[in-house]
DNA sequence: CGGAAATCAACATTGTTTTATAGGAATTAT
DNA sequence: ATAATTCCTATAAAACAATGTTGATTTCCG
């Protein structure tokens, strides 16, 4: 119906692969572990990272013995941060942050309609922490080892 | 930071125009009208509305003197199945409805992210009929007109 | 009745954006 | 020096958006 991009959905994935190693001593984790485990081309996350650090949700390591880590800690970066920093500024539709990308902006039947979803998404994202997710997923992951243990 | 196609919003305008013209005796529309008010490329709007028809959202009268109108009245058709209609039967991603399409579905910590967020879509534009978002515009256009008139 | 006009219908083509891959340059630890 | 890693640029492939061309069906009107 509506589509998330795959920027959206990778750099998710990647964020939170680095929040479940941040704060083991010596946490930088090298892209190529991370496309291994997430089964994500390493050039396309290479890609993906960019914006990720020029909105300095992560911190890069050059050279031999380098990596990336989370620039903060899990509980303090939001999805809707992700979000926004690898999709670029946009919403659910253009006209929402550009007056000038359509020429019906301010009688737009459906103007009210489209901003009221993207609401609804920007409030979610924003009400989602890595550490959110994170705990959600424990909770799965136990609730699928007891099934698997019956 | 999520996209709503074009198909999307130009059906949903589509619609919203079917149903300005909805009940005035001889109500079929023609394409061509809708594509000078919507500033739409024709072409493209008939790619749209095929698969409106096929949904029974809107009939069609061929010939001279035909055109298109609702299947239903206003009030009777909701924007999610106008969504559903020119989108196909996606979601906010593929893995929502498709099992098979990604590995990690079970234990992946971002699916129930992204099943949250379609949910909340879903309910949203399920609880929008046409007449409501008709009824919305109206009452913008009369505040529009009456700051107009100071 | 018959043809012209209006309109929907179907298929092909082009352009743009998204997604993904490729090669190599710059940097750093050992 | 060498190997491991991030960083930068280019390009290929796929999906989406839009346009163009022709054909089929129905109505209108003489």
């Amino acid at each position: 119906m509506i589509k998330l991009s795959t920027k959206g959905r990778y750099g998710t994935r990647l964020m939170l692969n680095l929040a479940r190693h941040y704060g083991n001593g010596a946490d930088a984790v090298i892209l190529k572990r991370i496309a291994e485990e997430e089964r994500i081309s390493i050039r396309y996350l290479e890609q993906i990272i960019i914006p990720l650090k020029i909105n300095r949700l992560v911190k890069s390591v050059r050279g031999a013995g380098g990596g990336y880590s989370l620039a903060r800690g899990p509980e303090d970066i939001r999805l809707s941060e992700i979000l926004r920093a690898v999709e670029g500024n946009c919403c659910l539709v253009e006209c929402l942050e550009d007056g000038s990308y359509c020429e019906f902006v301010g009688t737009c039947p459906t103007f009210d309609i489209w901003k009221g979803a993207s609401d609804l998404l920007r409030d979610y994202f924003e009400s989602l922490t890595l550490r959110d997710v994170m705990a959600r997923a424990g909770k799965k992951g136990r609730k699928a080892q007891a099934r698997a243990g019956r």
